[in-house]
DNA sequence: AGACTGAGTTCGGAATCCGAACTCAGTAGT
DNA sequence: ACTACTGAGTTCGGATTCCGAACTCAGTCT
């Protein structure tokens, strides 16, 4: 199984992958695009949350707000007081997440805690496909581009 | 659209994606396994293939060998010789892969190369869905929801 | 013998990370 | 009007991690 077809002879997607992990690869910028999909919005509490060292969060922040993750906008005058909220950019990073969410429930050995994401309307485990719009179908990833030849799936 | 709503008092999600970050949430991890896809085997390849440094390597590999991602097998005997190949386990983080240069693909800006991913047969680009087999549809992050074997909701 | 191969190790210096304490503007309580 | 508190950061020294370059070690090739 698996897209290793797809990628052998893709030379171009690293620069895509190294692109998406040069803005985001790093320990914290997914957990905190994590917390901003879980709300979370204010310094002091991604700093609780996350237990990230204030000058590392400045740091992440800023640069995540450079890339168009989040967005820094003003809540408040009085004191004035600025919150982070994630982009459409920035929730467009889910299906990352879900697929890594995904990846631990069904390899992480030491799995301390034991979620299953599942369709919400009838409670069957979720799977993760691609979708071509125009076929309307699913599909696997020995039918992306570029491959060739013999998968086992 | 979006996962807002999975994410949002799903608390023990955390712990699956720290968990998965844990593993392979560093600068090259995701590097590696993605080099692994594309065929590279050996040592010496990885490090030139990534530019990582070879002491870092080197402790990568054996981490990622802990965790199940990597195997290491001996392939040659005269002088002893060793490389790493991809788990059932590794080949499974493709989906995360795949999710993050899609994302790279739409919202990237100074996108250097423009890969786009698309359906072999008919050329359409594609869309990564989540797919519930016994309702035989695919659905958005909206409606992905977690579930615990302990806590009910 | 001498050069080469491949998978690492060993080094010192540079970049990052950390927690703890501090700043600064404004607000709330007494 | 004095003190305490809030929230979004900075500043600091020390610890950790990273880096490139050079080295090791077994075996092979010429």
């Amino acid at each position: 199984m698996y897209v290793r077809q797809v990628m052998e002879n893709a030379r171009h997607t690293e620069t895509a992958i190294e692109e998406t992990l040069r803005v985001v690869g790093d320990r914290w910028s997914i957990l905190l695009v994590r917390a901003g999909l879980r709300g979370i919005r204010r310094f002091d509490d991604f700093c609780d949350d996350l237990g990230i060292a204030r000058p590392v969060l400045t740091e992440r922040l800023r640069r995540l707000v450079k890339f168009g993750i989040f967005e820094r906008r003003k809540y408040q005058d009085k004191p004035v007081r600025y919150e982070y909220r994630l982009t459409e950019a920035g929730l467009a990073l889910s299906p990352a997440l879900v697929a890594l969410v995904r990846w631990s429930e069904e390899y992480s050995q030491e799995l301390s805690s034991d979620v299953t994401l599942v369709h919400a309307p009838c409670g069957t485990e979720l799977e993760q496909a691609f979708w071509c719009r125009s076929c309307q179908s699913t599909f696997g990833p020995s039918a992306v581009k570029g491959v060739t030849s013999r998968i086992d799936w």
